[in-house]
DNA sequence: ATGAAAGCGCTAACAG
DNA sequence: CTGTTAGCGCTTTCAT
């Protein structure tokens, strides 16, 4: 690898000369400038980033935790993130927790020593307080989707709206005729879920329809458990005639259950989903589904944490929070009638 | 951040002397060792990693590059990678290419000034020479899945065997009594593609089956290109009796072809995948498909690449490539009778 | 406008 | 066994 000294001698000038040029932040001569250029190509010489973070203090890095990235929606958050990431030169670095504490501080801890620039992270915070000190240690940091009530706008944020999102699914479920409308409920201690069941709720008391335990369907042991919560709540004395979930894979496993009991979709009960996740539109009957654009959400994420990191190179300090708020989208398929 | 300097003094010996500590490459009095760790202790003291890479000339970084992380194979086999690298010590870096040279040139560029240690690569590299330079230039390199045949024991390479495992598909599907098999062929540049080709068109002619040109669909734009190659070949005056396709995601387009066009899987046509993607069980009816390896064959490639960057270390030079296939496993599922 | 020198934090000879 | 020194490649005062 050829070094800025190489280029210095070839041009016939300092190491800092060749430095100012390539970082243009101080008048250089006209003429030197061309001669340090035409050394630069000739050698094709790349500056050593690494050197020059531990000079800075700043990697050009940013940090990507997440769950699981086999999770459907976060290989879409990723994109976003990743994709804007690399079009203001940064550089991302994955990390998936399996909601292992440990494994999040461990990696907090590695990812501070390589002088990270920044977090984003989609973790299950509820007792992350690890995470929440992040900030407070001055590390710029944005929370995508999994956040607390108590995060928003003091810790920078960006989701959909779920309780409304949820309100209107639900509202339009009962515009198009639901009497009985079942909820596939996701794990409670995730605020964003408590959200969609509050917005299920408030819909159905304005619609002036009756709440029902017995229709909401709460997770045991991951996803698969709606197999049998759905034969459940089918073999009611009323069974429901739609039911709601929380997420696409819920959905999917609520559809596969409807199937092998023979009852149809959207005939006998609709079923309409929650995230848009790629492969929604390909399952039978395709799932209609409340779009989260998810992609987008990446992309805000890391355009907040840019704008983070720039703000604090300047100022010294983290610029106030800011809760971002992306619309849904409702995308009407066919298995909600 | 504190420093080794900082521990130093508060230990009261040199730098170096922690240095040998905490690297333990030397023998150090375990009295001092104790102080020394004491100090560590007190300070919460971690390495900057940066400096280490600098000074070492390693970065204890991967870079993984993928097509794209929302196609559905490639988070499991991040995952893979991700799970060994961190059990390493190693760091990943996620690079999406969009099989696009000048992003994939782009990032090779920009990881080699960050002195990566090795890249682990899934694209599509029938052009790709920069990729192969890589190794040329010492760099540590695996290639998972896409290759080329002529790359095999020249690179270090992992996969699994393509023609055998099509070969067996199409063999268990004669087994079973279908006798006009259909393929869903895949993008011919690739090479696995046209390895199961030929696993197809061995696995007729063993069995005594005609090959048909009419009934090899190929891909013109894109996995939705078969939604329509699917009605096509279904309305040929002698329909197939089963759809054998080169991955999954265009078994999906073509059961729901299939479905729109009133033909009821597995009754009167038998669909039979290849990758095993998650989803794959969750579809309706759920998806027979030849099992790929995926997290595995991450997981192999993470491997071999951290070994090589070991073994480069130690004798200044790269170790003979490897070949690493893996097995499949046919599953069974109800989309075939 | 440019060069010399110091230093980011660490490791590895080289002495002792 | 341990301290001193040099240097990885870069940026940034401070002189000139």
């Amino acid at each position: 690898m050829t070094n800025i000294k190489h280029v210095a001698t070839l041009a016939g000038v300092s190491a800092s000369t060749v430095s100012r040029v390539l970082n243009g932040k101080s008048y250089v001569n006209e003429t030197t400038r061309q001669k340090v250029m035409e050394a630069v190509q000739k050698t094709n010489y790349r500056p050593n980033v690494l050197a020059k973070s531990l000079k800075m203090g700043r990697s050009n890095t940013i940090c990507l935790m997440v769950p699981s990235i086999q999770n459907l929606i976060f290989p879409e958050i990723a994109r976003g993130v990743e994709d804007v990431a690399r079009r203001n030169g940064f550089t991302v670095v994955l990390c998936n927790t399996d909601e292992d504490a440990a494994v999040e501080k461990a990696y907090i801890d590695k990812m501070k020593t390589r002088w990270i620039d920044g977090f984003v992270v989609c973790s299950n915070i509820g007792e992350a307080d690890h995470i929440r000190a992040l900030r407070v240690e001055g590390f710029p940091l944005v929370l995508v989707n999994r956040f607390e009530e108590r995060d928003i706008n003091v810790l920078d944020t960006v989701a959909v709206d779920s309780f409304q999102a949820a309100y209107d699914a639900v509202q339009y479920l009962v515009r198009t005729g639901h009497r009985r409308i079942a909820l596939a409920y996701g794990r409670e201690e995730l605020y964003f879920y408590r959200e969609r069941y509050r917005g299920y709720c408030q819909a159905l008391s304005d619609a002036g329809l009756p709440y029902e335990e017995a229709l909401v369907m709460r997770e045991s042991s991951g996803v698969d458990s709606f197999y049998r919560l759905t034969q459940e709540v089918m073999r009611l004395p009323q069974p429901p005639d739609a039911i709601f979930t929380t997420s696409d894979p819920k959905a999917f496993v609520v559809m596969h259950a409807l199937h092998d009991m023979g009852v149809r979709i959207p005939e006998d009960v609709s079923v309409l989903g929650f995230d848009n996740v790629s492969l929604s539109s390909m399952v039978e009957p395709p799932l209609s589904t409340v779009a989260q654009p998810l992609y987008d959400m990446g992309a805000v994420a890391a355009k907040n944490l840019i704008h983070q990191i720039r703000y604090k190179e300047k100022n010294g300090e983290l610029p106030p929070p800011v809760r971002n708020v992306l619309g849904v989208d409702l995308i009407v398929r066919r298995s909600t009638r």
